[in-house]
DNA sequence: ACACTGACCTGCGAGC
DNA sequence: TGCTCGCAGGTCAGTG
């Protein structure tokens, strides 16, 4: 499941790949990945290149001519550069056809994933209530303490929420609150500073060694397969039977709806 | 305002 | 073997 660093793996592998191509024509298969006209949306990209690679939470932004590409890959969406003539299968359900007579395609074996079009000065601040960006400054231990006040929810909701923080998902919320030993289902409204301060500086250092993690799949892409991260290989709590740090069995509970995997030992 | 639930989708594994 | 059922997950609309 692409969160932000996989996000960030995708947009650069994107960016190396097909940097200043132009589309020449876009065939949309499955109307709904399109939000707004799919006709529509397909006349305004042809002709437009791709000039600058974004990256906004989980959504990938792509600045063309004279329109904003946004991409969201939700579960499983996934990007291929292929020759054209290389087979079709059933889940590919966006083509761009490139100047270079390659091709880019959108899958998506879910058909969750969004992607739209908007303007060039697009800056999400009109659509989506996206919160700070990890690695910004302004995502600090006192933004978390004014952020929760008043609320009630459990931790792990406080982390997926996008207006929070953006760009953390159902695993990497499990392993932020694995390294900081709180767990899943603890109220938002009961923890402590250094609670907060174990919180941003935990995130900020789990993302980015998975995006340092997901930058070696950059070095050795090939253009034909589907670019993911590899962190997701390594977790401590997430889909693991047994602590990493301490061997206890680990614990399963749902909360807000998702899988939460932590060590009854290790969190409190 | 806040917090929780269901819908959107498909593939896969468990259980009968 | 073949069927049904439940689960997985990000976001948003709807509900309490």
């Amino acid at each position: 499941m692409p969160e932000l660093p996989e996000v960030e793996t995708v947009l650069r592998t994107l960016e190396h790949m097909i940097a200043g191509r132009q589309i020449l024509s876009v065939t949309v298969r499955w109307p709904k990945t399109i939000e707004g006209d799919p006709d529509a949306f397909a006349q305004a990209l042809a002709g437009e290149h791709f000039n600058v690679f974004e990256r906004r939470g989980k959504y990938l932004v792509f600045r063309m001519d004279h329109v904003t590409l946004v991409s969201h890959l939700r579960m499983e969406g996934k990007y291929y550069v292929q020759q054209p003539e290389e087979p079709l299968d059933r889940h590919m359900h966006v083509l761009f056809d490139l100047d270079d007579g390659r091709q880019l395609r959108y899958r998506d074996t879910r058909k969750f994933g969004r992607m739209f079009i908007t303007g060039l000065e697009y800056d999400f601040s009109h659509f989506h209530d996206l919160g700070p960006e990890p690695f910004d400054e302004a995502f600090c231990p006192a933004y978390i303490h004014a952020y929760r006040k008043g609320k009630t929810q459990p931790l792990k909701s406080l982390l997926l929420d996008q207006s929070f923080v953006a760009g953390i998902g159902n695993i990497y919320a499990d392993e932020i609150l694995s390294a900081c030993a709180l767990r899943p289902g603890r109220s938002c409204r009961r923890i402590t500073r250094h609670d907060e301060e174990n919180i941003v500086r935990e995130t900020r250092r789990i993302l980015c060694e998975a995006i340092a993690a997901g930058g070696t799949t950059i070095r050795t892409y090939t253009s034909s397969l589907g670019v993911s991260g590899l962190f997701q290989n390594d977790c401590c709590v997430h889909e693991q039977k047994t602590c990493r740090r301490c061997g206890s069995e680990i614990h399963i509970k749902r909360i807000g709806g998702r899988s939460s995997y932590y060590c009854p030992v290790c969190q409190k």
